[in-house]
RNA sequence: GCGCCAGUAGCUCAGCUGGAUAGAGCAACGCCCUUCUAAGGCGUGGGUCGGGGGUUCGAAUCCCUCCUGGCGCGCCA
């Protein structure tokens, strides 16, 4: 129940302020000293020609006939402050709670339907921290538009086109010895970079490999599709580790011949000029620089592909929403890509979205370059998160049960939330002892504070009856407003498209869970207390668990 | 040069569609395990919310301006 909507539509209903006024002045109260929500009567000044004091006195004396859950209003320098009914508020949040049962099913389907692009990587190129932020951010959103009742399309936009792979091939055949890895295409592209500085005619080479895919020779067609392979099969089990899935995995090559469609299209709509020998598409209406479709020579650039990409999906899969989780450099990119679409007449281009997220450097400067082979590989940040944990399991708990898979868990959890802890705008400086720090507001914490539950609960379980008036304390209570705002939170995240929403969420409650856990005994002899209190922390354990699992992470029982 | 984004405690961040004394975590120091997991809790210190104007009863939040940093700005993706 939404208690802020619900108090609002009371107060309108006395007719002592003005409607338009009112409406949007309710706010819950940052410190619970100064009751659940309240009204600041400032703004009603001006219209109502009377002091804030003046009228939020007023309010109060024409509250007679408060509604049951609100329990008493005050009136302070101005702030109208509401009091809820804790009890029958505790006892409607803990009965939604409670229905939901350990496992929170998705809503009702919507009949909407949401593509994400993300992850999106480079054939034949190291999978590194760079690609974290849009891997585990589309991967949350994922999660996070079907509980809320979408179809979600999860698209892996491989990078598996372009004069890059002429490059390795001429590596290849020049250096490459045996079966190979991704470490070894990785020493072939830094040595192929390092070698054309010196020796020009190893560039013209490179053209001649890449003219032989597109011609598909036999030769490198199959070498291509080997380094195709071997990457797939590489970042699936970092894929698998993360939990993450994708529904296509169509890239660039996918789209090479479906670029021409829209060429004509722009033709015939007359949106296409010529421009120094390209074919544009000008935006000087709009402020921006032009969208280039076709080059001098011809050939068509990445604006064409992503346009014949945003057709394909929407004829495919006929979305109601497409996102893109691609860093912030490409901001122009896509909003010259939408306004293209837009002035080609297609409504859906408001639907497509870029979700743009930070850039990745690492610690002491330089930046992340596959052609330096300046690399942080995730599957080493991973390997090494799990390997502390390790460690800290052998210390602190060394009798526990499946202690590899839960220090994977743990491992794995502590750098997937490093990547969602903060608005995905912010920059981020990779430092490993960061991504390994297992203290505060961490991964860990979360997996911590749910352990611990289940922990108690493995001792008692709640049944029956439950006294309310048990959880009305201060302490008791944060708990049920936080997991009243449970819904309403992964809303503002599928609104926002800000997974970092759901992880403060869940380290608030986390929080708020261990210092009630602190402040009171949990089991004990009144009967009364222990029913309400493990009520109350089954209802925390299963929204930990499964807001959690909505941003990635897993949550074992002990650890 | 133009455009977009960011600037809050020593560090990392939250708060930004205006509301009561600006909140967390890390780091530092001091407490709390003979009772439910101390990967925890409590306390102390630490702030010109980048600077300056303005709007307002009220500004970290809105407007203007300047500074600093990042990114982008035609044949790469």
């Amino acid at each position: 129940m939404d208690y802020l909507k619900i108090t609002e539509e009371y107060i309108i209903s006395k007719g002592i302020t003005p409607e338009a006024e009112t409406r949007g002045l309710l706010v819950y109260s940052q410190d619970i000293k100064n009751g659940d929500c309240c009204l600041p009567c400032f703004k009603l000044s001006k219209a109502m020609r009377m002091s804030p004091v003046m009228i939020s006195d007023k309010l109060r004396d024409g509250m007679t006939d408060l509604p049951s859950h609100i329990q008493r209003v005050e009136s302070v320098n101005g702030y109208l402050n509401f009091y809820f009914d804790r009890k029958a508020m505790a006892k409607e949040v803990l009965g939604v709670m409670l229905a939901k049962g350990d496992k929170f099913e998705p809503m009702e389907p919507n009949g909407k339907t949401v593509c994400i692009d993300y992850s999106s990587i480079n054939i034949a190129k190291p999978f590194h921290i760079g690609h974290l932020s849009s891997t585990v951010i589309g991967g949350s959103l994922h999660r996070i538009f079907r509980y809320l009742g979408y179809s979600a399309v999860g698209i892996n936009h491989l990078g598996d086109w372009g004069t890059q792979f002429g490059k390795l091939l001429t590596a290849y055949f020049k250096w490459g010895k045996g079966e190979q890895t991704m470490d070894s295409l990785l020493e072939l592209y830094v040595r192929f970079h390092k070698e054309a500085e010196q020796d020009d005619s190893l560039n013209d080479e490179a053209r001649m490999w890449f003219k032989k895919i597109e011609d598909k020779d036999e030769k490198a067609t199959a070498a291509y599709e080997e380094f195709k392979r071997i990457t797939l099969e590489e970042v699936t089990k970092v894929y698998d580790r993360l939990g993450i899935k994708f529904d296509s995995y169509n890239g660039e090559a996918f789209f090479n011949d479906k670029m021409q469609p829209v060429v004509d299209e722009l033709k015939s709509k007359n949106l296409l000029t010529p421009s120094d020998g390209a074919m544009i598409v000008s935006l000087d209406e709009y402020d921006m620089p032009p969208c280039l479709i076709l080059r001098s020579d011809g050939a068509s650039l990445y604006a064409t592909r992503d346009l014949a990409c945003a057709f394909y999906r929407k004829n495919t899969y006929n979305f109601d929403k497409n996102l893109y989780v691609v860093a912030y450099q490409q901001n122009l990119h896509f909003k010259q890509v939408f306004k293209v679409l837009e002035l080609m007449g297609h409504e859906w281009a408001k639907d497509c979205v870029h979700v743009p997220f930070g850039m990745v450097s690492i610690e002491g400067g330089g930046s992340l370059s596959t052609r330096s082979g300046n690399v942080v590989k995730l599957v080493d940040v991973i390997n090494t998160a799990v390997e502390k944990t390790k460690a800290i399991i052998a210390d602190k708990n060394p009798e526990l049960e499946n202690a590899d898979e839960t220090a994977e868990a743990i491992g794995v959890g502590a750098v997937v939330f490093g990547a969602l802890s903060s608005s995905r705008i912010k920059d981020i400086v990779f430092s490993l002892d960061k991504a390994l720090n297992f203290d505060g507001e961490t991964g860990p914490y979360l997996q911590y504070t749910h352990a611990r539950c289940c922990s108690v609960l493995s001792k008692a379980q709640p049944s029956g009856e439950v006294d309310y008036s048990q959880l009305t304390d201060d302490d008791t209570f944060a708990l049920v407003r936080r997991l009243n705002a449970f819904d309403d939170t992964v809303r503002i995240v599928a609104d926002r498209y800000e997974p970092s929403i759901l992880t403060r969420y869940l380290i608030d409650l986390a929080q708020e869970f261990n210092k009630f856990y602190i402040a009171h005994r949990i089991i004990s002899d009144d009967k009364d207390a222990t029913n309400a209190r493990l009520w109350i922390t089954r209802a925390v354990k299963n929204t930990l668990k499964n807001g959690m699992e909505l941003i990635l992470l897993k949550a074992p029982e002990k650890m």
